[in-house]
DNA sequence: AAAGTTTATGCAACTGAATTGCAAATTAAT
DNA sequence: ATTAATTTGCAATTCAGTTGCATAAACTTT
């Protein structure tokens, strides 16, 4: 089990103070986040640097982003395998009562078969319903 | 086949001038428009009607909208059919070429069983590539 | 360890999509 | 024709996402 610090180096981001509390508090949640979640988890914080902070996350796959339709673009943090290739994708599920979306992480994305001369490199698929926890 | 007007009192539209000429515009894509891209096609329009133009006709099952990751939304005519009902959904692709957010109309998306109490009402499959023109 | 170089952060400011309120105009109903 | 309901157009706002630039922090090289 890697520590905040490994797991930064090992995706050869450099571990700043920022950048491990913002994977400590990426590791803590259950859902996905969006920028301004991020920024409201902090007294005082600059947007922009979390914005970076998120965009460097991504661009070096040790997160993922999720668009599910809510106006605002979702993180949350990718497996240690990952490469985000289309084998490690999975379908997201957003909750229309709680506003949450979660990484159905066991679920992978279906394969298609597109029409003739299209490629594929990636796709995003959200399932909209009601949650577990909303359904109770 | 119906015509423009019998669309949209089909779909419980007043058909004012304006609708009319949406509609026409729609139909003569062959692929999604943003409500920026719809706004272009006007020489003098108002993006606020235009906006709530797409807002009724989505309301109404006659055109679908598409988050296709682009930042703005696009819209796409639904089949005469359509109830927009999981059933009815069908894939879409975004090149990453020519940015064009195209309906996999022959290609419905694939059901996905969901953990225990998560219930399904709505799914945005958006799969993300290289179109046969762009691959030419 | 000091000087220089690269990288990260913080602030101000901007863009563009989506949205609301309201008044004028158009359409439908009596 | 008058009234009522709906649609349209304009002004203005909100919010996500983004860029430029100056300062600060972290690495490099001597």
């Amino acid at each position: 089990m890697q520590n905040t610090d490994d797991k930064l180096t090992s995706r050869n981001i450099k571990p700043t103070a920022m950048r491990e509390l913002v994977l400590d508090i990426l590791t803590e949640q259950k859902m996905a986040i969006s920028l301004s979640d991020l920024e409201q988890k902090f007294h005082k914080s600059d947007k922009v640097t979390l914005y970076r902070t998120l965009k460097t996350f991504e661009e070096k796959k040790l997160i993922h982003s999720i668009n599910d339709g809510s106006g605002a673009v979702k993180y949350a943090l990718c497996k240690e395998s990952c490469q985000c290739h289309p084998e490690d994708l999975h379908v997201h599920f957003f909750c229309l009562k709680c506003q949450h979306t979660f990484c159905l992480s066991d679920i992978p994305i279906p394969s298609i078969s597109l029409p003739v001369n299209f490629s594929m490199e990636n796709t995003n698929m959200v399932v909209k319903g009601i949650c577990a926890n909303c359904n109770d």
